[in-house]
DNA sequence: AGATGTATGTTATATTATAACAAGGAGATA
DNA sequence: TATCTCCTTGTTATAATATAACATACATCT
């Protein structure tokens, strides 16, 4: 099994990064994966992920209803749910439980505990790698408990909101 | 300023434990807590708190309301959520996100960014040591991004339940 | 007793999420 | 082509979780 070149966009959303490329990149990465998968990328589904990657900026359910009533989509409840249920099981997107929100996955394709850094002040959400975490799933595992799934957010400041504190 | 000493009781929920000595000590500790800091260690609270450490299962805020209404107390949705609050800031109580639930803290006194074990067949929840959880925070905190809590939680399978699954 | 501060009680409502079932449409099968 | 099957989308209703705003009670201090 071929391993996985890194990610090189929005490792860190707090940075600067070349978003156009990164939007392009991940809408593909999106379709291919549904064509190897043989699901169906419909326009509801493409839409959804469409908002999320739009600003990176974590959305809730009930913002994206409201996004898809203006793109002509319903917009009940289930609508949004069931699409972000199909993002997140197929890896493209996560919910951050702090925010009740949701985010697209910021290296999607290779399985992952995703790590958020949520800034308490803009809302921002940074997914990092789990080698940059201070996370060490292994040693966590003990002999009382067997660890499946782990759910980390720090909570915080990100540095242009430090910055505006700090003022 | 003096070191505490380790807690004896329930750093493990999913292990035994002597827990009338857990439940005397845990409500001692929040008496003397109350006190010290000049806070009313009311009936409610008392109740409330009495409720989480029962068992040390996690308890939703409506199944909360319930057991007060069968107390004889007021049986709003404040009433309970204002207990919690105050429990959890005066570090005796936890809130589960993954269970939209909280838990009676396993070591209160210090303070501390709890990690939590979740099984996700019996919804037992353990507390356990930072040191213990494979999380350095100190790692985690990087130049971008400063982090003040961590809310950690493992989801996974207590001793009981792995052994239940294989049969 | 009167003033103050905190805790509790009450009413109403906001926010988030799911259950259950109906309708539509693409592709396979006959 | 007709029909079957599967999956997606749409609809209606409701569950579950949480907070806002305001009223009352009650202790403590003066
Ligand atoms: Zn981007
Ligand atoms: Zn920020
Ligand atoms: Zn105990
Ligand atoms: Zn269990």
């Amino acid at each position: 099994m071929k391993k996985e070149p890194p990610q090189k966009y929005a490792s860190k959303i707090f940075k600067k990064h070349n978003h156009n490329a990164c939007f392009n990149d991940s809408m593909k990465a999106f379709q291919k994966h549904c064509v190897q998968k043989n699901l169906k990328l419909t326009p509801l589904r493409s839409k959804v992920f469409e908002f999320l990657l739009r600003d990176h900026q974590p959305l809730g359910a009930y913002q994206i209803l409201d996004m898809l009533r203006d793109s002509g989509f319903a917009s009940t409840p289930p609508i949004a749910y069931r699409v972000l249920d199909f993002l997140i099981e197929q890896g493209f997107a996560h919910k951050i439980k702090r925010l009740n929100a949701f985010v697209a996955c910021s290296h999607p394709g290779s399985t992952h505990s995703p790590t958020f850094m949520i800034c308490r002040k803009c809302d921002k959400v940074a997914e990092i790698d789990e080698k940059d975490s201070g996370i060490d799933l292994k040693k966590a595992t003990s002999f009382d408990f067997k660890v499946e799934e782990a759910v980390i957010e720090f909570i915080g400041l990100c540095t242009s909101c430090v910055t505006v504190e700090a003022t």
